[in-house]
DNA sequence: CTGTCAATTAATATCGATATTTTATAAGGG
DNA sequence: CCCTTATAAAATATCGATATTAATTGACAG
């Protein structure tokens, strides 16, 4: 039998480890943005080799967490007011499509699926659960997974996390509350569940619009 | 003073290098979908060390042309109908949203910008110079450049990469032919001048159903 | 034969040290 | 006093070697 050394140091290899916690620390603002990223630093904060850190960084840049220079190292990726309005607009866009193809093809599978990951974010929320975070994107994730376009769905993926990223550091910021999204999701659920297709769509981008239009003026602030 | 060893070995480092090289491989499927990446043979291959090997495949995976698996290595993205009709229906979705973006605000600067990428790519043709897909590869994303939304350029860009690499691919096999599509470049010229959105958008996606299309059916066979 | 398991081989992932390049610092000239 | 140029410091990028993990082979039992 094997005795494992720490439950968290169940990592698959030294780099997938290095990717998952520096990703966590620039989604949640701990590295904040345009901050250098120097590979020493971070050997020794992660406790690694200067390869596994520089791959970990390698394939940051492809969910856009990351930027490369050449010659010039890493670093976090900037923040802009313009580039959150991007990402917004570009979520609406492809969610949508991703939301209909979804629907078009929906299935009983497909629909328990949706139920549960509903009512595993439900429960997360209620007893304040750390976990809520994954199963809202587990959620919202699973409301595209019937799409059938892996592309797309990585996009899309990619894109909620860039939005978490900002949701995180006005969280930082001062005067930043909340809004009640629960009955906004349910109505997503229904509505989806009816098959209603333009309705759940509405929802759906009326719920980023919001989400987003309250943070966007909090940049300006 | 220093002599450079050769002109083109102005690489900016052994990894960027690599990157180019290694992109370059496998968009014109020299090295083929599905095909393991092995380091070593990597290495010997492009005379370098394994760190900048790897760290360009790490860099290849943000373009969807590798794949890779946690602690068994890499291969070259494999290949699908499904895949490319995915690629298809984005960049038809994508760019048209980018193209209007760049209508929209088009201005003079832009304009001749715009005139000079077709008008190279037109040279290129006729000189059956081998610069012409990248000239191709430039004046489509002149189309897009006005449209200031540098995330949404950088998918397109991508989805082009991949589509090209069909392309290439599907040229490698029997009874393929090239169509002439001069002619529908002169259009979306026109029309993009002209401020056109809804007849420029539409000779834009028409012009690469025609062509995805051709391809589809030969993937078929 | 066929499937399982051990031993071997091969490949990946990682480390530690070094060479290159960039950035910071300081000195001298305009 | 500012700008340029040399020097020193720091950081990146790269190499070569090793440890770890996966794939392969072959022997053996069912």
């Amino acid at each position: 039998m094997n005795v494992m050394p720490n439950p968290l140091t169940k990592d698959r290899s030294a780099t997938h480890g290095s990717y998952l916690r520096l990703r966590d620390m620039i989604l949640t603002g701990d590295l904040p943005p345009g901050q250098k990223l120097k590979i020493e630093e971070l050997r020794s904060l992660l406790d690694t080799g200067a390869s596994p850190v520089r791959e970990a960084l390698s394939l940051l840049t492809s969910d856009m967490l990351v930027e490369r220079i050449d010659q010039r190292g890493f670093r976090a990726a900037p923040v802009s007011k313009a580039n959150f309005e991007e990402i917004l607009a570009l979520r609406c866009m492809l969610e949508e499509k991703a939301l209909r193809a979804s629907l078009a093809g929906a299935d009983s599978s497909w629909e328990e699926q949706l139920v549960l990951a509903h009512h595993r974010m439900k429960k997360a929320a209620q007893k304040g659960d750390n976990g809520f975070e994954e199963a809202h994107k587990a959620f919202h994730m699973a409301l595209l997974a019937n799409a059938n376009m892996p592309m797309l769905e990585r996009y899309c993926a990619q894109l909620y996390d860039l939005n978490i990223r900002y949701r995180n550091l006005a969280a930082r910021g001062p005067r930043y509350r909340t809004r009640s999204v629960q009955n906004e999701h349910q109505e997503i659920l229904e509505a989806s569940l009816k098959r209603d297709a333009d309705l759940a769509a509405r929802l759906l981008i009326d719920h980023y619009r919001n989400t987003g239009n309250y943070l966007s003026s909090q940049m300006d602030a």
